[in-house]
DNA sequence: GCGATCCTGGCC
DNA sequence: GGCCAGGATCGC
């Protein structure tokens, strides 16, 4: 579910944890599969303060004082919520609820069992199976657009739709923002890496930035299921340009938007803005 | 590179 | 019942 804007956006609602002191890490017994060692989260967490909250991309990392860090991908489904007085009992499919020794509580709720929690020891990321994957964040400042290019000549077969979805190249981007960000650069989600020339994949480098900036001025997109850590939606979805949009025009009416599947993924488009 | 796979839920 | 969904991994 939650592309970059929307985990920045949880980040940012969630600084409230800092300086508190984690009493309790509890896991379901239907946490996700790629849960590691439950055990060890806990001894490393438990007791702890939480130092700082950063993301990676799509992941989120609280990182508590001695260092370690539990690091979240929300998947699809996958919502944090933070409550600081909890009255109701937890939502259908809670996977993970951290309780703070203020009775503040961070519950993760997934329907679809795909996000992922993990340890990692050392601040680089290192040694983590998840982020040792990951290429540098969208929104690295220090990530040139002659780094981006790059990155993406070392995979000329791609289509620039599946480029830009591919978290080793660089990190953040899922289908919405691929979508826009194409259609911002007026490039073809079906352009191969080998056939767009270094401008263009500039061009494309500054789109990535300019919509990502703004999916995080307005919280993130809300299509369905995401919220922040308090329980906010995004607002994102009425600036849309094409995402979602098949049959209609783009948002502001230069072409009309097509829907088509590539890696068995929807992306919209608009063949006569796009090339 | 591409297709199949992991899951549940919402909508037609 | 079938199709779709904001993701990522694995095997060919």
């Amino acid at each position: 579910m939650p592309e970059l804007p929307e985990v920045e956006t949880i980040r940012r609602s969630l600084q409230t944890l800092i300086g508190r002191r984690c009493k309790n890490l509890w896991l379901s017994d239907l946490a996700p599969v790629e849960t590691t060692r439950p055990l060890q989260l806990r001894q490393r967490l438990e007791g702890r303060t939480v130092a700082a909250i950063e993301r990676r991309g799509k992941y989120l990392l609280l990182t508590v004082d001695g260092g370690a860090s539990l690091v979240i991908h929300l998947g699809m489904s996958g919502r944090l919520l933070f409550r600081q007085k909890p009255e109701s009992p937890h939502a259908k499919h809670t996977h993970m609820v951290i309780t703070f020794e203020d009775q503040g509580e961070l519950s993760l709720t997934d329907a679809r069992r795909f996000s992922t929690f993990s340890l990692a020891d050392d601040p680089s990321g290192r040694g983590n199976l998840f982020l040792q994957r990951l290429g540098p964040d969208a929104l690295d400042p220090s990530l040139t657009p002659e780094q981006f290019c790059e990155r993406a000549r070392r995979h000329p077969g791609l289509s620039l739709k599946n480029l830009l979805l591919n978290q080793s190249v660089i990190a953040g981007l899922g289908n919405i923002y691929a979508c826009e960000a194409l259609y911002t650069a007026a490039l073809s989600p079906k352009r191969r890496v080998r056939r767009t020339n270094t401008a263009e994949l500039q061009g494309l480098f500054r789109a990535i930035g300019i919509i990502l900036q703004r999916g995080i001025q307005h919280g993130g997109t809300t299509l369905r299921d995401y919220i922040d850590g308090r329980g906010n939606r995004g607002k994102m979805k009425d600036f849309l340009q094409v995402y979602g949009r098949d049959g209609m025009t783009t948002l502001d009416g230069r072409g009309r938007v097509k829907r088509i599947v590539q890696t068995q993924r929807s992306t919209w488009f608009s063949p006569e803005v796009q090339r």
